[in-house]
DNA sequence: GTGGTCTAGACCACC
DNA sequence: GTGGTCTAGACCACG
């Protein structure tokens, strides 16, 4: 199971915070397929946030079809993860590319500037896989 | 004046939509400074978004010193506009290039496609930018 | 906007009961699409349930796509009802079918006998269709 | 004795799904009466299900007067079923056939096509039910 | 122990 | 007024 941080004053909310790093955990591999997640029980007191709404983020990811739920055993990542659309998929890159474009410009950053944030980034991302590649 | 689109059962609220439709304006040069907005009554016709909606929306971008109310005359783009943070815009376009490599992850892209894609984007804004100073 | 009952009794949970009543509504053309349903309170007071229990059927029935809400306006249903696929859509037919083969052979009816409940059930369903648009 | 199939991740707690295919069995035949079932153990191994999960559903079973456990000897089909209340089952038909319907009208089909529909389910049944008897 | 459901309240943001 | 979120409890069924 992931490490996870939640912040109250946040203005996303706290199920949906969960929401997000779960599946970016899943995305980013941190998160296997079929692996058991923490019950809602027990991440609630981790993260001292009411059970309910934890359960509200497992139920969201469930209907999603990232997780699956098994009376009385527990919550799990699914075998077969939801697959986006190919066209949508990449929709969503293109639209994450504009955003990104937009905020380098408001900053005023040339487009040069803009690739070499991004090496930096991927850099880091990679870094933090590995990591948790050494703690397996 | 440009063109706005608010979509009713977008997450974002109906306000928010329009202050950030407005500070992209400005941020893109598609408002310019001292450039007339429209009126509330206006707006909110073309809109079919109630009054005090595009009012909050003013108000607050008011309050964040983008534009500003002459009693009687109308609303106006500010003169001299807020700067942002340096190290605000810097973290946002972090954020959004961290985005970016996630989502070109989930799709399975590799770093050079990224980066074309980026340029691809890169080269749809300045031609949509382009071409609305001709319309000038 | 619908009558409503609910069974406290019923092993089936408030909430699917509420789901159940508002998918065949629409289904058998009594909600139309883009007609707006109780807020989540006033059928709360109705029924005489939670609100969260209200809103938690709501929740999945948005989930589903069959109803979109739009905050401080209300919960609608969609104009664009989800289609499940063709051969989805038959299966269930299929499985129904073979569901009523079974009771029926349980009860120890034969075919024709159970053809005729068949009809029966379709005059009663059309019948109080009919009433429906009487209404109206 | 007949052939079952769990899925842990149904709706239907699992003892439940056992009842279901133990009393379908009965009801068409395919289990009869006096016919020894499986043992807890050798069942809960074949099904990959907990032990107390199969005595559950076995005691839930013998209470409802379908099979009866002789100590030391194992559990057997009842020789004489209860009989389920005549309105009870008539219902359920009635019931199934309601459901049949609201199905069918989801898929768009004419009241001759789930006739059938009905029909061609019914050949398959009994086809079923014969392929069963030959191989006894 | 697990998840599934439900209650009765609360506060907030939005329109 | 509307929906959105959250809490702190409760009881049940399941495995």
């Amino acid at each position: 199971m992931i490490q996870m941080i939640i912040n109250p004053s946040d203005e996303l909310p706290i199920y949906r915070q969960i929401m997000r790093q779960i599946t970016e955990g899943i995305a980013l591999g941190r998160l296997k397929s079929g692996e058991k997640l923490m019950s809602h029980r027990e991440l609630s007191e981790q993260l001292v946030v009411a059970p309910l709404t934890i359960k509200k983020a497992y139920d969201e990811l469930e209907a999603l079809g990232f997780i699956e739920t098994q009376r009385g055993r527990g919550t799990f990542v699914c075998e077969r993860l939801p697959q986006l659309d190919r066209r949508d998929q990449l929709d969503r890159v293109r639209q994450a590319a504009r955003q990104l474009l937009l905020q380098a410009h408001l900053a005023g950053l040339r487009f040069s500037e803009v690739v070499n944030l991004l090496k930096q980034a991927g850099r880091e991302l990679t870094d933090s896989r590995a990591k948790e590649k050494e703690k397996v």
